[in-house]
DNA sequence: GCCTGTAAGTGAGTTTGGTCACATAAAGAC
DNA sequence: GTCTTTATGTGACCAAACTCACTTACAGGC
């Protein structure tokens, strides 16, 4: 993966920088790039009329953002980005990007490559979302989330990135309440616990047998 | 859309041919084939342990199928695909597109275009499903039915394919009961009707209004 | 015509999840 | 330290949706 990435870097563009909190692009603005993630994370969600926001990713190093208006005739940004902590993207416009793609065959076909990993991506969340509940919701984003984020420690794994549960709602298209009894659940089974402000998951077997999970590996089962 | 398909067929594949009901390949099936449909109608399913269904298409002439595990290292369909009217399919060897796609860059474009497109949809639907409960999965159903196989007639728009309740409620992820009491609602309302055994939407703003449609064009939203 | 099988419709009861209203806890500001 | 703000935890209640059980309607076979 990130050998395909690096390919992408040889096309000319930008570099931008941003600080927590501060939107790379608002859902419904004019799509005029495509953006690499350097460093840093980034948060890609969405605004139903209610209020609610619904959480789909927090993109990291090489994940690609702001791809899905590529060759629109309008293209619109359908999500909005924002930064979750100081982080450096890389912006190529379309038209750079188009005239690439058409020289370097290969170039075209890493996209495809890892467009393809995003539909099976979105797909698997979509299952989990629609099939098993808001049970089912929840337990997705947290194996998602160690898979992103989990460092191996040796009572379980621990997701380096502060979530409060309001974030992790946003995530499974839960109300933040919900979220909460279902943790307090989570944890008189002894299958997550917090440290530090973070979440450690001592039985991630528990959350997977729960939703069925197909195993569908690391590289489709993760929040990027 | 259909120009960039017909390029496709200059590829070289087999013709097959499917009878109602028949299944052109099975979730979890090692995946060869890469396959457009030519005529007929083709469901694309999946299954839940529990016994349900979740239906995603109703693909149709022109629509791709297939394209998921194109470039993975083992790949697996992750759906189902049957008939729903007798069907003829073109199928391409996944090898056979790869060395096509690395010789011809606008076919690779090509296939970034219709990928993306099916992102998005796959997208709008799942704003509809998760954002709006099954109210939104229902008539966001009936509006892409209608967008993919709608006629306009005097009174309304007839959906031209003939579903059974339980087919509309794969279809919307909800069980069969609910999508019944939805529609004898919507009927009361004269929002829609039956006519020989097929839905006539007489109010399809009605439905559109209800679901905060984004109005995203009859590309995007559709069931195809 | 009848019989059979499938689909549609509907009531009753239960479960799930969301909303509202607070109480408590933790983190900063000063 | 106090005060303020933000996050968390919970009970009570309500609405949405599912399940179960059954009735009704319709189509096809014969």
């Amino acid at each position: 993966m990130e050998s395909m990435i690096r390919q992408f870097y040889e096309i000319p563009g930008k570099i931008l920088t941003l600080k927590p909190g501060e939107y790379l692009f608002h859902e419904g603005d004019h799509a005029k790039n495509f953006f690499f993630v350097r460093t840093g994370k980034i948060f890609i969600t969405k605004f139903a009329e209610s209020g609610r926001v619904l959480s789909l990713r927090l993109a990291t190093k090489g994940s690609i953002i702001g791809e899905l208006p590529l060759y629109e005739e309008n293209p619109v940004y359908i999500f909005n980005a924002v930064a979750q902590s100081p982080s450096e993207v890389y912006a190529i416009e379309f038209p750079t990007l188009h005239s690439y793609l058409e020289k370097k065959p290969w170039l075209a076909i890493n996209l495809l490559k890892i467009i393809g990993v995003h539909m099976r991506k979105q797909h698997s969340k979509f299952r989990d979302l629609i099939l098993y509940g808001k049970k089912g919701a929840i337990f997705s984003t947290l194996i998602r989330f160690a898979n992103s984020y989990g460092q191996k420690v040796d009572d379980g794994i621990l997701i380096s990135v502060p979530l409060t549960n309001q974030e992790l709602a946003n995530y499974s298209a839960t109300a933040r309440e919900s979220l909460n009894r279902i943790f307090s659940d989570l944890r008189r089974q002894n299958v997550i616990e917090m440290r530090d402000g973070l979440i450690l998951i001592r039985d991630i077997d528990f959350l997977k047998r729960e939703i069925q999970c197909e195993n569908c590996g690391r590289e489709i089962c993760n929040i990027e």
